[in-house]
DNA sequence: ACTATCTTTGACGAATCGTCACAATAAACA
DNA sequence: TGTTTATTGTGACGATTCGTCAAAGATAGT
């Protein structure tokens, strides 16, 4: 009554097998010349195989940005557990978050891609509900680090405003930060004297100081704390920096 | 000797009529769905005669971010014109960027293409020029307001702060902000209690406080400030954005 | 009218996406 | 073992879209 073949939990693998795939192609072509032919060509299955477990080309953009997002989460929680002060901690997050994403560009380009673009919309319906629960796990634990440096005393905001307002605040400027100084390349003038990481820890420390985050940045060494963070937490992630700078450098 | 016609500035105005036609389409069905045949279809003009005047599809793209580009300056001008105190003035240039970019949502999405898609290498070289320049011209009267400011004591940020640093910083908080929370459509649950308006306000409160901009939030009515900027100078946006949302509700 | 030179045209090749009719496969059963 | 049957795999195909180019058109001087 079922002579058919399943697989079960055997299409994951064949999903991960793909994506990885297709991440090959992106980390070494760029994100633009990611092809349905150029993926199928690389994998041993045919096209109509490849457009059973993805309904399009962004469904697989979606895909491997929520993937990002998942290790991006866990770059959170290894920040969050870092042994100092609850400011230090935040600051942490987005130095991690600044080494994760020089780490891994095409992926944050990805995830830009998927916000932008509207790939979302054209994702399959599946993995439109698992990129939102991927996003609600990844700020879960960032809302629960502010509320209790905001009940502790630590970080005293204005009045009005809540903590996922708090934690927006320096999403938005992590991200921001982030989109328009990336890039190998500094084409403009303006941007040419700009560093990431000076120009992301000055910003996220005018707002923790506009929080009244204690201790402030005037009574703290910050520059110990962030050489402290890249030591003994993201050690791998700076490693890894290094290693790409060095094989841009030589090309 | 000279047996042929000459478009001497002629040239610019069929650009703009091109550039124009393709502002329309992208108006009317996203800039996803703009395509050189259908371009074409509209104009006078012929498929050949478009790529006489644009490298390709990117340079399109390009000259219309650069235009856009040009009326966020005349906004920023503006905003700085302002009557009243020095962070007041930065709050408006804020105010009106978020405006312009709600009157004119479609204009926004193309810039951010232009910066994420690398729509800037692949467009004519004059045009990257013209891009560039444009971007000067537009920061420059920002920079000159906060040294102003700086110079006068008003404002007293982290001493190895440049101005061009505390304005990346809140360019960076603003341009964060507004692609975050933009779209009409909040598919995420953790966005759809967020408003553009009030994060952006208090992110650049925030970040303004971090400054030591006096007088500090706690000491002022900035939500009388806003009133007055909405209403003394940018009130042909306030009315467009009134329209869209109105147009958008009846849709 | 003729020529020289620039402009305009749209048919064309190439690349890419997503589909679909058909082939292959493997389990269940005789 | 051979047959059946539902599922899965295949790649040729139509549809789009981009950017090019050889040929036709247009203009001003002779």
């Amino acid at each position: 009554m079922s002579p058919k073949i399943f697989s079960p939990e055997e299409k994951d693998a064949r999903e991960r097998e793909m994506l990885e795939c297709a991440k090959a192609i992106i980390r070494s072509q760029g994100e633009a010349n990611l092809t349905i032919d150029k993926l199928v060509k690389q994998l041993p299955y045919s096209k109509g195989t490849v457009y059973n477990h993805f309904k399009n080309k962004e469904d697989i953009i979606l895909a491997i940005s929520t993937d990002h997002m998942k290790s991006v989460a866990n770059i959170f929680v290894r920040a969050l557990a870092f042994n100092g002060n609850s400011r230090e901690k935040a600051l942490a997050v987005h130095i991690g978050s600044m080494l994760h994403t020089q780490a891994n560009p095409q992926d944050f380009q990805i995830s830009l891609t998927v916000k932008t673009a509207g790939c979302t919309m054209k994702g399959s319906g599946d993995r439109q509900h698992n990129q939102q629960q991927t996003e609600v796990s990844l700020v879960a634990p960032i809302f629960a680090h502010y509320k209790a440096a905001v009940d502790a005393g630590e970080c005293t905001p204005p009045p009005h405003m809540c903590v996922e307002q708090l934690a927006f605040s320096c999403w938005s400027v992590d991200f921001g930060t982030q989109v328009l100084l990336m890039g190998d390349f500094n084409d403009c003038s303006l941007r040419s004297t700009l560093d990431v990481e000076r120009e992301l820890v000055n910003s996220i420390n005018l707002i923790h100081d506009g929080m009244q985050w204690l201790p402030l940045s005037k009574d703290f060494d910050w520059q110990a704390s962030i050489v402290r963070i890249k030591e003994e937490i993201f050690a791998d992630e700076v490693a890894e920096v290094e290693r790409l700078k060095a094989q841009h450098s030589t090309n």
